[in-house]
Parts: C-alpha cells; sequence; structure tokens
RNA sequence: GGAGAGGUGGCCGAGCGGCUGAAGGCGCUCCCCUGCUAAGGGAGUAUGGGGUUUAUAGCCCCAUCGAGGGUUCGAAUCCCUCCCUCUCCGCCA
C-alpha cells in the first residue's frame, strides 16, 4: 500500500512513476474521493463532538439530580445524524481504501524501463555453460529414464502439474533443502523457522497477494459455523513476512532475517498453456524462502546481500547462471525493485528463473502494520521488508538433472550434496 | 467433541453504564539529591486520523480497552456473532 499523504500531496509524480510499469491511477477519481472524505470526516467528527459534549452534560445533570428531559430533547436527532453521517463515512473510507489495496508499489528510480519480460537487463552473469559430446536431453526425459520421475502417477493421483519422484531423485530433492537451510542459516545468518502452510486472509493482504490475485490462491472450504477462511500458502513469503504484523519492533532485534523451508501451492490460473511439461510449473513445489525486516535506510542493501545469498547455492552447485534486474513492467505487484536469478537449462538451451528476489520498501510494511521503533526519533515508523527465494527446490533438482546428465543416462550428484546422500556420486 | 474462565497501554493488573484514554505497580526517559554504587524525591511515558500552522513544536477535536454488529442521550463496562488464550473431561499424530 502506498502512503495516502504522498498520494495527497503529490499524486501526479505518483501517478507518473506508476506509469512506468504500466499502471494507469486515475487521479481524478482518487482526488475526489479524498476531497469528499476529508469534508465528510470533519462533519462526522463534529457530530460527534457534539455528542460527547452533550452526553457529558447529561451525565452531570442528573448527578446533581436535576431534571434531564429538556437536555434529552436537545439531543434528540442528533444520534440519527450522527448515524446517517457515520455510515456514509465508512462506506468511503472502505471504497477509498479498496482503491489503495489496488494500487501497485512504485517502481525504485534504478529500476531499468520497459514493458514485458524482453526489457529485463542483465546484470551480471556467472558460470559456462558446459559443452555436451551428447544432445542434451531436458529434465523429464533424463529423471524417466532413471526411473524416478513419474508425471502419470501423479496425475491418476490428484492431475497434471503435479509430480513423484522416487529413490535417489527424492533423496536428493531432500538433500538441497538441507543443503540451503544449512548454509544459511550456518553461514548467512538466518534464522530458521518452521511455519504454519495455511494461512488467513489477512496475512495474504498483508503482503500483497489478496485482494487483487485471488485466483492464484488454493483456498480451504469455509467450515460450518466459523466465518475462518484459510488458503495454502503460495511462498513462505506469507508466513515469514507476516510475524512482524501488528508489530513495533524494538531496535535492538533488528534486523531480522528468517529462512524456512515449505511446500509452496500455486493455482497457475492464469498459465494455461505454459510450461505444461516437466515440473518447471507445478501446482505444489518445494522452496527455501529468505526474509529480511530491516531499517527502512538498509532495505537496499539488504536486497544485493540477500540476492547474493541465493547465487550462493547456485555457485555451490556449479550452476551456470545470470541475474537480471526487472524492468518496470515486469515486477511484481508489491515490488519495488526485483532481481531474478536465472539459471542454465541444456535441455531448453535456455535460462530460466529459478529465484526472484525483492526489495518490498515499506509497501508490504505499511499494509501489515509492521514498525520499529527508531531510536532517533523514539516513534515507531514502517520496516522494509526484502525477500527472495534460496531457491526454488524443484527447479533446482531440474536444474541439476539437465546440467549433471551424463552420456550413459546417468546423473553425476554435486559434490556439496554428496554428504547428504550417504556419498553417492551418480544415481542411475 | 463436552464443561468452564478469560482477552484492558511496553509488561503486570484494577475498572463492570457518565467525571476512565483508562487507578495502582513494574519497566523506560529526563531532572533533583548523594564522593562511587545502592537507595530516595519529582516530572514524563499508547497508536492512528482531522483541524490550526509556511512547517515543526504547541493547541483543539475524533477514533481505538481481541474483531465486527446492536441497545442507550452516553459503552472498556450490557446484548449478539466471530477470532484467540487458558483449565478440566473425551478423542487423537
Amino acid at each position: 500500500m502506498l502512503d495516502l499523504k504522498l498520494l495527497r500531496t503529490d499524486i501526479n509524480d505518483v501517478a507518473l512513476r506508476l506509469k512506468r510499469r504500466g499502471f494507469e491511477l486515475d487521479v481524478n477519481a482518487f482526488t475526489q474521493m479524498e476531497e469528499s472524505r476529508r469534508v465528510l470526516q470533519q462533519k462526522t467528527q463534529e457530530l460527534q463532538a457534539e455528542r460527547n459534549s452533550k452526553s457529558k452534560s447529561i451525565g452531570q445533570a442528573k448527578a446533581k439530580g436535576e431534571d434531564i428531559t429538556p437536555l434529552l430533547q436537545e439531543v434528540d436527532g442528533l444520534s440519527e445524524a450522527l448515524k446517517t453521517s457515520e455510515q456514509a463515512l465508512n462506506a468511503l473510507q472502505d471504497k477509498l481504501n479498496d482503491m489503495l489495496l489496488d494500487i501497485p508499489n512504485i517502481p525504485h528510480e534504478t529500476v531499468p524501463e520497459g514493458k514485458s519480460e524482453e526489457d529485463n537487463v542483465e546484470i551480471r552473469r556467472w558460470g559456462e555453460p558446459r559443452q555436451f559430446e551428447f544432445v542434451a536431453k531436458d529434465h523429464v526425459e533424463v529423471g524417466e529414464n532413471i526411473g524416478q520421475l513419474d508425471f502419470e502417477s501423479a496425475a491418476k493421483i490428484s492431475g497434471s502439474r503435479f509430480m513423484i519422484l522416487s529413490a535417489e531423485l527424492a533423496r536428493m530433492h531432500r538433500a538441497l533443502i538441507q543443503y540451503m537451510l544449512n548454509k544459511h542459516t550456518d553461514v548467512n545468518g538466518y534464522q530458521e523457522m518452521y511455519v504454519p502452510y495455511l494461512v488467513n486472509a489477512d496475512s495474504l493482504q498483508g503482503t500483497g497477494q489478496l485482494p487483487k490475485f485471488e485466483e492464484d490462491l488454493f483456498a480451504i472450504r469455509e467450515h460450518e459455523g466459523t466465518s475462518q477462511q484459510y488458503y495454502l500458502i503460495p511462498t513462505a513469503e506469507v508466513p515469514l513476512t507476516n510475524i512482524v504484523r501488528d508489530n513495533i519492533i524494538p531496535p535492538d532485534q533488528m534486523p531480522k532475517r528468517f529462512v524456512a523451508h515449505t511446500p509452496c501451492f500455486r493455482s497457475e490460473a492464469g498459465s494455461y498453456g505454459r510450461d505444461t511439461r516437466g515440473m518447471i510449473r507445478q501446482h505444489q513445489f518445494e522452496k527455501v524462502e529468505l526474509v529480511q525486516i530491516v531499517r527502512p535506510t538498509e532495505s537496499h542493501q539488504a536486497l544485493e546481500a540477500l540476492t547474493l545469498h541465493a547465487e550462493g547455492i547456485l555457485q555451490d552447485l556449479n550452476l551456470p547462471y545470470r541475474v537480471m534486474s526487472l524492468c518496470a513492467g515486469d515486477i511484481g505487484f508489491s515490488a519495488c525493485k526485483t532481481y531474478d536469478l536465472e539459471v542454465w537449462l541444456p535441455g531448453q538451451e535456455k535460462y530460466r528463473e529459478i529465484s526472484s528476489c525483492s526489495n518490498f520498501e515499506d509497501f508490504q510494511a505499511r499494509r501489515m502494520k509492521a514498525r520499529w521503533r527508531n531510536p532517533e526519533s523514539g516513534k515507531p515508523e514502517l520496516v522494509h521488508t526484502v525477500n527472495g527465494s534460496g531457491l526454488a527446490v524443484g527447479r533446482t533438482l531440474v536444474a541439476i538433472l539437465e546440467n549433471y546428465q551424463q552420456a550413459d543416462g546417468s546423473v553425476k550428484v554435486p559434490e556439496v550434496l554428496q554428504p547428504f546422500m550417504g556419498g553417492k556420486t551418480s544415481i542411475l
């Protein structure tokens, strides 16, 4: 959510900066609503003040034993007018709030100009794609050839966009999770967290998935006799970031760095034709997520650091990748700036997204009322939130299958994973 | 699943229809006193919003006692719904 004050004072500039990401802010609608809100609020508060003072004098008169009938007559009708005014104000405020919740974050000035994926800018590249002495297969073929990747059974059990891993491949999947968690906790200074996979609507609104992107989520059916609606998390960002919702964090507890491994569930409603083959785009996948809650002055530095933490995993696995700075038209709704990490996939001869690292500045914090006490002012101020995948586990497994495949159909086990796989160096 | 007790400021805790945005205590900040430490005395200490102001400070006003409705001239206090916590019984990985 954007700062209401900023919208009030500088709406044209905000509109201009939002235009960079292709969002048309309805300046007139906003200005008009905001103006009538102001007028209505003043009127309502006047009525409230009148009611309060009249009620007080009724109380005082009553205490002295005086006749209160004339006072009651004075107050007659006031409560009716107040109710009408309050209802109108609430309705308008809700409308204004709905509009505010649908406005995306303002792209940072360092975010490149552009409309789509095509305009993203490569920042750096690491590793040389391997030269194959045979035609590289894609991960589906590699996995199915060793008999440890099964989409057919998964489709029978659940449907499309699910998979079953078995034997060494299932173990390697688990090894990746262990390796990532260990590295981020032991080396990079994150605190490991275990978090809920079902969350409420408030949490999703806090991080920005709701109200706008409900169709991307899996919702649990409502149970009788309760008003509680649960959603399956689309990313651990939701529970991890919402840990600090409605909190005022003491300065000595800043920054907070969280890491968690969770499954993620996405309906993939808008991507029917895309990546239907393989495990690139699944309804259910595992991810190790990094989240930092930082002082406002430190968030951009934190984004750089966090991106390097995610890159470190790719380097440890010796997987070639590049870092892309997403252009204004391609960054996510809540993000102010985003780096995508794209890993080289020999089967597709393409770089594909394996991690997305973003700085949200105070956009999520404002929705969540997540604040810290700034010792300089003594006042609670909004924190900044930063997060990124470190990494998407399924896609990492894809990258390993394709980059580590051998001519005989076997797959080498990356060195750093071998201790987690009983010393095994190759799977067949 | 059954029975009960609760949710109040940074924390503990009183209040159960008007003078309570909230007693008292702890913590914290500042000041005084004391050779240092300890102890003591005094003052202050929620958040959001509207108005005033060039702006801050200040001042005035409004809202907030788990959330949302209702009763009432007036609700932390009464009623309803929901959420959460705790205790006992049952069931269970």
